[in-house]
RNA sequence: GGGGAUGUAGCUCAGCGGGAGAGCAGCGCCUUUGCAAGGCGAAGGCCACGGGUUCGAUCCCCGUCAUCUCCA
């Protein structure tokens, strides 16, 4: 038997192959989708490229292909519970594919698939099948192309070219926009991989349930563009879109039935069994732990890589859930401690080659799995702490079945899995009501804005700024590759107007107020990006006669660039002289920010760690914003250092460097590319040198791919000045700084507060902090001195007041105004009384913020005798227009006219008169 | 983005409309040759923050923030 190629070999066999047909090699993107809301992960290979097809973005190649990394975990059916129970579905998993941008069509890219199957891979010819479009309710058009290509291919049987509908073979990617039919290559693997043949009636066939058929590979022809439901218009040019699950397909071709049977799985096998000690014939016994395991500890893996660490919203909640679901499924095999971490090295080691984020992130991966399964124990014991009371007032009212609501509330409050609480019950004999729990379950859902819609795709009005675009390059007003982008050297541009676009629609002049977008040849406005904002300016006529203050920048579609604001002056026109400028000083604030955005960044490196990635970042022109990763508080010493190693970056006065270069060179050089960052091939670094400049030496400070504004020298940032640390989420933390003009304005602002401080306490500025100390503690001090003061005059006055009790119908009765106490000094004194007499009443008043305050002290045997300190207090209360209540033994009330303090005490010997028994 | 829970002494938590508590840790003294330990004593709190209801709020209501958790 001649030996099976390795999952490597594999990937790289089918890559060669399209590279040999002029195809371009696009590494994957990342797992986190670049500039996309609408989309959680990169679910399909198309991702990276959909700009493409919608026209928004163009790429210097016309065919590409790759391997892309995918995640397919949550979303409208998620059926993440399902992945692991069977053999072939993932939560991670790669797609192969190849591409045609506008080039070749249907011909060469069924040509091309069949011969890689038939003959690189050597699949049975007999054994294939190709699936067609022929629409199920006869509106568009059969792929009577694709089919005749199929049937040319030599060894293609021509009864192995079927017809499907709308379900199976034709592709949208969403309500509107880009589509067109596919084609998909299947493959019969033989009877003995039908899991169904013990079913009656069960036929094998293409798109069937049982694994005997398995659909290998799918091409998708883009041809239509869909406006509406009904509208299907064709494209003026036609794209290929390929996918297959190469999980999938090296499974097929190391002839084994289970994804999890080739050798991208076995190793991280091999780690799970040596931790549970059992043999292979064991392990398959009980796969599912297993395939759970190990498929969610890689899915992680790549996530964190990606720099989705675990949290408790969107993607990293996603993270989150898997590394949970994959530690509660090593507790059916035994395995407690975390040991997520070995499982997903050997993935690391597995991958590293063609991914080398996942060796680049291996302490990172192994730090994040390991910190959550811990956290997950602690969530766990907590929920089994409360579980445990459930159960136990369970067993006080002879019920034994836990209503579901309750352990749904132990699963969404306190994280408890149901699994978990349902084994504890029954450890218990006790059952947990499932219906209930499912149904509270879907209630959640619902509440929580489950099944909405996704957002729009792309822009709307795309379609008509393509066609203009289209228009004025045919015209020769715009150059080939559209309006002229350059921030980097320009801020002023002079040229004609040649478009105006008001209300969605081009105009030929517009008026006073009106919001419009206006095209130029050329502009050096920034547009946002990287979370630089966008520049603002003025647009005016050489004449003078009109004005548009530019609020915005636009990229509507490929090629097309627009100036967003309103007009402040006159009418303008197309056709008009215009020249177009910059704010100036708010685009020198920004690069001063973008700038020192980067120092903070290379210092975040060198203070907290390699791990301390940036996971998000605003450069706005009054102060820049950066949020990173980092799992532990930062310490105002580190922040200090951070501040100040940014500040000693910045007197160093280092040169920028700014230099366009191939992404693959920029990159193999040790450039910084962030993750959900999209970047062409060709890409623009920044490298700020430690050296003196023209030096090529590595002595880099920091080098990133970057295509932000930036100044020449870092000693323009001038001063740099953090505002604030905090949390953004779980593990992720934030620093607002300033620099430059408002960095010094919070500098002297400050400044002057210590010197206004320093008056105040008459002190040098250095001696603030020690003086203010010991006067809040002189402070305090004296504080407590003056009340224990005022409280031993006012009890030694009470205490002489105490030897001298009158009698009401035989008991002590104790009636006093006591000016100046707080309340606790009037129930110290009932306590006083209580000591003293251990038969009697007290009742002592104050004033307090302009209000009466009464309280009330009764001992026990004149309780019994009716009296009780909570009805006398309302009594009094009433008096006083005010309510109290309390302890039988003691109580307080409240009024709002203290002028009738003295009435009120009158009135206790009403009440206790009338009242004692 | 939405739902739920929690925020009280350094730590773990109880209390849940009328006197802020326990255990552990820390401090002082005593017992002990010393240690382990025991005894006694004191200290330590804007009861997360901001509003509201109430005569009175740690407690009830609303909002904010933080942490935990589930859903999207």
């Amino acid at each position: 038997m001649q030996s099976k190629p390795s999952a490597a070999e594999i990937r790289k066999s089918f890559l060669d192959y399209f590279l040999e047909q002029g195809h371009t090699f696009v590494p994957s993107a990342s797992l986190v989708p670049g500039g996309d809301a609408t989309l959680l992960f990169t679910n399909a290979g198309m991702v990276q490229f959909k700009d493409v097809f919608l026209g928004t973005d163009k790429r210097s190649y016309k065919r590409a292909t790759n391997s892309q990394k995918c995640m397919r975990v949550a979303g409208k059916h998620n059926d993440l519970e399902d992945v692991g129970t069977d053999d072939s579905h993932h939560t991670f998993f790669e797609m192969l594919g190849n591409w045609s941008f506008g080039d070749y069509y249907k011909k060469e890219a069924i040509e091309w698939a069949w011969q890689l199957l038939t003959d690189v891979w050597g699949l049975p010819k007999s054994q294939l099948y190709a699936t067609c479009f022929k629409d199920d309710k006869g509106d568009i058009p059969s792929d009577e192309e694709a089919a005749e290509n199929w049937r040319k291919q030599t060894g293609m049987l021509p009864e192995h070219v079927l017809y499907f509908g709308r379900k199976d073979n034709f592709w949208e990617m969403a309500e509107t926009g880009p589509c067109g039919p596919c084609s998909e290559i299947h493959i019969d693997r033989g009877v003995k991989y039908c899991d169904l043949q013990s079913i009656e009636g069960h036929q094998c066939k293409v798109n069937g349930d049982c694994k005997r058929f398995l659909e290998l590979w799918n091409l998708v022809f883009i041809q239509y563009n869909r406006l509406s439901p009904t509208q299907l218009n064709p494209l003026p040019a036609t794209h290929v879109d390929t996918g297959m699950g190469f999980e999938r397909i090296v499974s097929v071709l190391q002839e084994v039935d289970s994804n999890y049977k080739t050798d991208l799985f076995t190793p991280a096998l091999d780690v799970i069994r040596s931790m549970t000690g059992e043999s292979e014939g064991q392990m398959l016994a009980h796969f599912t732990p297993y395939r759970v395991i190990a498929d969610h500890a890689r899915a992680a893996a790549f996530l964190i890589a990606d720099g989705v660490v675990p949290g408790n919203t969107g993607r990293n909640y996603v993270c989150r859930m898997i590394i949970r679901r994959a530690a509660r499924f090593g507790t059916k095999i035994g395995l407690y401690e975390p040991f997520l971490a070995r499982v997903a090295d050997a993935f690391v080691d597995k991958y590293a080659e063609f991914f080398p984020e996942m060796s680049q992130n291996r302490q990172n991966i192994i730090d994040n799995l390991t910190r959550e399964e811990v956290r997950f124990a602690k969530t766990i014991e907590s929920g089994t702490a409360v579980l445990d009371g459930l159960l136990e007032d369970l067993n006080k009212s002879n019920n034994n079945i836990l209503p579901g609501d309750k352990a749904f509330e132990l699963y969404a409050t306190y994280g408890l899995p149901y699994e978990i609480t349902r084994d504890i019950a029954h450890e218990h004999s006790l059952e947990v009501d499932e219906y209930g729990f499912r149904s509270a379950m879907d209630n959640h859902r619902l509440a929580s804005g489950g099944g909405k819609a996704m957002g729009e795709l792309g822009g709307e009005d795309a379609e008509m700024y393509n066609q203009l675009t289209q228009k004025l390059i045919n015209k020769g007003s715009l150059g080939k590759d559209g309006v002229v982008y350059d921030p980097y050297q320009t801020v002023a541009t002079d040229g004609k107007v040649l478009a105006l676009v008001e209300g969605g629609q081009p105009v030929e002049e517009v008026y006073l107020g009106a919001n419009v977008a206006v095209i130029v040849p050329k502009t050096g406005f920034y547009i946002e990006s990287g979370g630089q904002l966008s520049d603002t300016g003025v647009m005016c006529d050489a004449k003078g006669t009109w004005e548009i203050e530019v609020h915005e920048m636009r990229k509507p579609a490929a090629g097309m660039i627009t100036h967003v604001g309103e007009v402040t002056r006159g009418n303008p026109k197309v056709g008009d002289e215009v020249v177009a400028l910059v704010d100036l000083e708010r685009r020198r604030d920004i690069m001063r920010n973008h700038t020192a955005t980067h120092l903070l960044h290379a210092e975040l490196h060198k203070v907290l760690g390699e791990h301390a990635r940036q996971a998000g970042s605003l450069v706005a022109p009054e102060r820049l914003r950066f949020d990173f990763n980092h799992n532990e508080t930062i310490t105002t010493h580190q922040l200090e250092q951070i501040e100040m190693g940014v500040n000693k970056a910045i007197l160093a006065d280092m040169p920028v460097i700014a230099t366009s270069k191939t992404r693959d060179q920029a990159i193999s050089e040790g450039a910084t590319a962030l993750f959900g960052e999209k970047y062409g091939d060709v890409v623009r670094t920044i490298l700020i040198n430690a050296q003196a400049s023209g030096s090529d030496d590595l002595a880099r400070y920091s080098y990133e791919l970057c295509g932000g504004t930036h100044l020449d020298h870092t000693g323009n940032i001038g001063t740099f000045v953090i505002l604030s640390e905090g949390s953004a989420a779980a593990g992720v933390h934030r620093i607002e700084a300033a620099t430059g003009r408002a960095a010094s304005q919070i500098v002297s602002e400050r400044l002057k507060y210590i010197r206004q401080l320093s008056k105040m306490l008459s002190s040098s500025s250095r001696e603030i902090v020690s003086k203010v100390s010991t006067v809040l503690d002189d402070l305090n001090e004296m504080r407590r001195q003056t009340t224990e003061l005022r409280n031993n005059i006012l009890m030694e006055k009470f205490n002489s007041l105490l030897e001298n009790v009158p009698l009401i119908k035989g008991v002590q009765v104790m009636r006093s105004i006591v000016d100046g106490a707080e309340i606790e000094v009037l129930r110290n004194m009932c306590d006083q009384f209580r000591q003293k007499y251990s038969s009697g009443i007290a009742v002592l008043g104050t004033v307090i913020n302009g209000r009466p305050i009464v309280v009330a002290t009764v001992t026990e045997d004149i309780i019994k005798r009716g009296v009780k300190a909570g009805d006398l207090v309302k009594y009094v209360a009433q008096i006083l227009g005010g309510s109290g209540g309390g302890k039988p033994t003691l109580a307080q009330a409240g009024g709002k006219d203290p002028s009738r303090l003295g009435d009120a005490l009158e009135g206790v010997i009403n009440y206790i008169e009338t009242n004692l028994k």
